[in-house]
RNA sequence: GGGGAUGUAGCUCAGUUGGGAGAGCGGUACGUUCGCAACGUACAGGUCGUCGGUUCGAUCCCGAUCAUCUCCA
């Protein structure tokens, strides 16, 4: 029986007993932060269990992919070693939402595996929670199941719990019996024991409890059961396989595999673990790009990428040194597409990604090694044979390079690895990034609020189809206090018992406007959005007084809601626009939408193209101009999933949700936000700018209508006060300009040139000036110069008239001195440039230095520049006379 | 969120008590050659990431900022 026969007979006979089918949810937990990857069949259906969310069905079945690396599983590090561990997985489970318990979930699993993928039953074992004597004698009497392969296992093995709090229950697993040969081989290894003989190969989760902060467990009214058994580990357990490596799951990879090293999955101990490691690794990696994540260095982009680059290290074990898991990879996806479109759907972009970061790491390695080449070298000569923890970790930390790496060439050097002072720098390292944590603390909610929140005081928010309305005032605060009222003059926030006012959430901005009744006028100078349901407008008592009971009547300013609008559809429209032209691995992971301009940021790994930033807008422009209405309707989170809305971020649970969509499935959103009526009302859409904000996250900024206008015109007018000043056509601009700069740049090369012939015809007048002092020709004079480039040249010309002396330059620039020395190559050993003007910068106030055969300086006191250069030759003097 | 590293010619990179910006490859021209390859000669190509500070003077020191790499959370 093939893998996907199993998947399908599990799934047919749950649905049989009743249950929904449900989809396997993405890599990414859509509603859980907490969470780095999807890593059990259960995460869909949290919401579920908690009682936070109704859906059409109480018992559902599915096949969740599911990633254990990084966070609290991480398995990353065994994956390899052992015939059991995986990166990527599939789940096979049943659900129960308040419906059926242990008993159906016992008889269903029994039978399932006995019957249904003929399991020998003598060889199947269960273990219980020692306190669950309901599911003990549910194994005994329903099932039949002889007593001594029963055993009872404490809160470790058989106790289950979400987190340190909520939902959680007993549990029971069945295992299965493969053989004295497998495992530990002592006499008291029994069901319980770490070793392989009795393999546990489904959990059957019973929640029944809900668990206090102070860890009382009371009884749930309504228990649930969930349940989760590996693909892999049954496959192999029904193929008679004691590895799961060595299921029909892994066969096509690990040929695959054989094919392009030239090696035999088998044959040696160390290429088999690479052989495991690249096929699970793979897999992995097909999977969480086609979900989304790319590989970064932070967050789950992290993990993904420490799984290709795992992958690759163990790839070059089998000598496979380049852009080899891109056709591994393109393996997955062949014979895992059938069952997950996504991965055909995205299979180019998968294999891009995969081969560019092949690529990158190649590059991060070869720098890191050259790094180590150094470092060795060093130790050598220093006479040491081990390389220091230290250097190891910071070759790890700051280069990429890998410990295990560092240890392969520092053997194949004869060097020892101090590998325990590597593990204390990382463990320090460790400490210091939790350190750091700390400080970042949740907003806090004024006091004020809380107290209205636990009252459950809410605004109804009625500005979706209204800007104007009258409310009654429910509470006003001044300074973060309630203070039932305020006057002309004061900054005051008003909450009303509801409003048309848009509260600042989801990346839009909030309105502005007024609040007004014939005793005050109330400026709403913005609006935001506290808790769950409290709406706040923040402004100035412009007029008379106001307090809580008032009744008021709130206006939106009309325009400021409508340049809103504008940029929050044209964010949806941009959204779709850079999917079509991009691919669909754009996804959004930031928004802003205020009056004056939006901002979009999305996942995308390279910079976007000038052309295809135009085809963006151009395709936005188009959907402005086929002016499309714009539809909001409100729906249960099932039906809007059905539909194929794209859900963004921060979703919350609950009942119904809105949908924003465009024409007909031109885009479809779930939204908070306000809208305009027609897709022609935007007017006019511009991208401002492209850029990064973080590793494959790319932002756009953007204008609409009367702003994009502006900026056009501004930007025109530029452009024709630019071309009016070229005396030439606004078209012609580029090339007038770059024929401009060619020109400057040839008048500088005339003017070098005509310089360097004024300089050669005055180093003649200059000759005239120099002395002899004790048979050296000597000179110190003023020249005009404007840089120490200009002065550095004149001396060398003057030098290389002299052919041999010594030459003082000076001259005088913005309130400054400068002075240049140049003594040839003969004479150093008489007079070292970098002594002379040390001595002569003093004078003007200065300090200079330099070689012994030229040396530069300066101060700020250029009148007496003159006496420094007088003083020149009394050194000279001065020094000849010390000389004799 | 915290730490480390890098940014110099089209590419790969050198460049220390702060004092004339370099090499190799590539490019152009010329030469040797039947031709290719190869070699020789010459030349072009630089806001030393950006901005600020210290200094007589900054590729170099200090601060900020941007981009890229990398580790930890």
């Amino acid at each position: 029986m093939d893998s996907r026969e199993i998947r399908h007979r599990f799934l047919d006979y749950f649905r049989k007993h009743g249950h929904e089918v449900v989809a396997s949810s993405p890599l990414i937990p859509k509603d859980d932060p907490s969470l780095l990857f999807t890593n059990a069949g259960m995460v869909q259906f949290k919401g579920l269990f908690l009682g936070e969310e109704k859906r059409g069905y109480a018992r559902a079945t599915s096949a969740q992919k599911c990633v254990r690396a990084g966070g609290k599983h991480n398995d990353l590090e065994n994956v390899g070693y052992t015939a059991r561990h995986h990166t990527f997985f599939e789940m096979l489970g049943n659900f129960s939402f308040g419906d059926y318990f242990k008993e159906e979930a016992i008889t269903w699993a029994w039978e399932l595996l006995t019957v249904g993928y003929k399991l020998p039953d003598n060889r199947l074992y269960v273990s219980v929670y020692k306190d669950d004597d309901e599911a003990y004698r549910i194994w005994e009497n329903t099932i039949g199941l002889p007593t001594e392969r029963i055993v009872r296992l404490g809160d470790k093995d058989n106790f289950w719990a979400m987190g340190d709090t909520g939902p959680c229950g007993p549990c029971s697993e069945i295992l299965i019996d493969q053989g004295p040969s497998i495992g530990c081989g002592r006499p008291e290894c029994a069901p319980g024991c770490d070793c392989d003989r009795y393999l546990e190969i489904w959990n059957l989760v019973f929640t029944q409890f809900d668990r206090a902060s102070d860890g009382k467990l009371s009884p749930l009214p309504r228990p649930n059961i969930d349940t989760g058994m590996g693909l892999e580990r049954l496959a192999a357990v029904v193929q008679g396989k004691t590895s799961n490596y060595s299921s029909d799951i892994f066969k096509h990879l690990i040929s695959g595999i054989e094919e392009l090293s030239g090696k035999r999955y088998g044959q040696d101990k160390k290429s088999d673990v690479a052989f495991r490691v690249i096929s699970d690794h793979a897999r992995a990696t097909a999977f969480l790009i086609g979900d989304g994540i790319m590989p970064s260095n932070e967050g789950r982009g992290y993990v993904l990428r420490r799984i290709i680059r795992r992958a690759i290290r163990f790839g070059h074990v089998l000598g496979l040194t380049n852009l080899f898991l891109k056709p591994v990879c393109a393996r997955v996806i062949e014979t895992m597409g059938q069952d997950y479109n996504e991965l055909i759907q995205s299979q180019g972009f998968i294999e891009g990604v995969v081969e560019n970061e092949e690529r990158r790491f190649a590059d991060t390695l070869r720098f890191s090694m050259k790094v180590l080449d150094e470092e060795i070298a060093d130790l050598k000569a220093k006479g040491s044979n081990v390389i220091p923890g230290e250097v190891v970790f910071k070759l790890y930390d700051t280069f990429g390079l890998p410990a295990d790496i560092v240890e392969d060439i520092a053997r194949d050097e004869g060097l020892g690895v101090d590998m325990d002072g590597y593990q204390d720098s990382m463990s320090r390292q460790k400490s210091m990034s939790q350190e750091s944590w700390k400080g970042s603390g949740e907003e806090e909610i004024p006091e004020a609020y809380r107290n209205l929140i636990s009252q459950s005081v809410t605004t109804r928010f009625i500005g979706y189809d209204s800007i104007v309305s009258g409310a009654r005032i429910i509470a006003v605060l001044v300074d973060g206090k309630d203070s039932g009222g305020a006057a002309k003059g004061a900054q005051a926030e008003v909450v009303l018992d509801k409003t048309p006012f848009y509260g600042e959430a989801g990346g839009q901005a909030g309105d502005i406007g007024v609040l007004e009744n014939e005793h005050m006028l109330f400026e709403v100078q913005s609006t935001i959005r506290i808790g769950h349901g409290l709406i706040i407008h923040k402004g100035l008592i412009a007029n008379g007084s106001l307090s809580a009971g008032d009744e008021i009547n709130a206006k939106v300013e009309y325009s400021n809601r409508n340049a809103t609008a504008c940029n929050h559809s044209a964010t949806h429209l941009l959204h779709k626009a850079l999917r079509d032209v991009l691919g669909d691995h754009v996804k959004q992971a930031g928004s802003l939408v205020s009056p004056s301009r939006l901002r979009f940021d999305f996942s995308h790994f390279t910079q976007v193209a000038p052309e295809k930033l135009i085809e963006v807008e151009t395709q936005v422009n188009a959907y402005i101009r086929a002016n499309m209405p714009v539809r909001t309707e409100e729906m249960t989170k099932e039906d809007a999933m059905k539909t194929g809305a794209m859900a963004i971020f921060e979703e919350r649970y609950g009942e119904t949700v809105r949908v924003v969509s465009i024409g007909d499935g031109v885009s479809m959103e779930l939204c908070g936000g306000t809208h305009t009526g027609r897709t022609g009302d935007i007017g006019l859409f511009r991208i401002i700018s492209e850029g990064a904000v973080a590793a494959n996250v790319r932002r756009i900024e953007a204008l609409t209508g009367d702003e994009a206008l502006r900026h056009d015109q501004r930007q025109e007018r530029e452009l024709k006060l630019a071309s009016s000043l070229l005396k030439t056509s606004p078209d012609k601009v580029a090339e007038r300009i770059e024929r401009l700069i060619a020109e400057q740049k040839d008048k500088g090369k005339e003017v070098e040139s005509l310089k360097a012939k004024l300089l050669s015809n005055k180093s003649d007048d200059f000759l005239a000036g120099i002395r002899e002092i004790g048979g050296i020709k000597v000179l110190a004079a003023e020249i005009d110069a404007d840089s120490q480039k200009e002065l550095r040249d004149s001396a060398d010309k003057i030098k290389d008239k002299i052919g041999s002396g010594v030459i003082v330059l000076g001259a005088k620039k913005e309130g400054k001195a400068m002075l240049i020395c140049i003594v040839t190559k003969d004479k150093v050993k008489q007079f070292q440039a970098g002594k002379i003007i040390g001595r002569l910068s003093e004078i003007v106030g200065g300090k200079g230095g330099g070689r012994p055969d030229m040396a530069q300086g300066g101060g700020a006191e250029p009148e007496k520049l003159t006496a420094a250069l007088d003083e020149f030759y009394g050194l000279i003097e001065k020094a000849q006379f010390e000389q004799n």
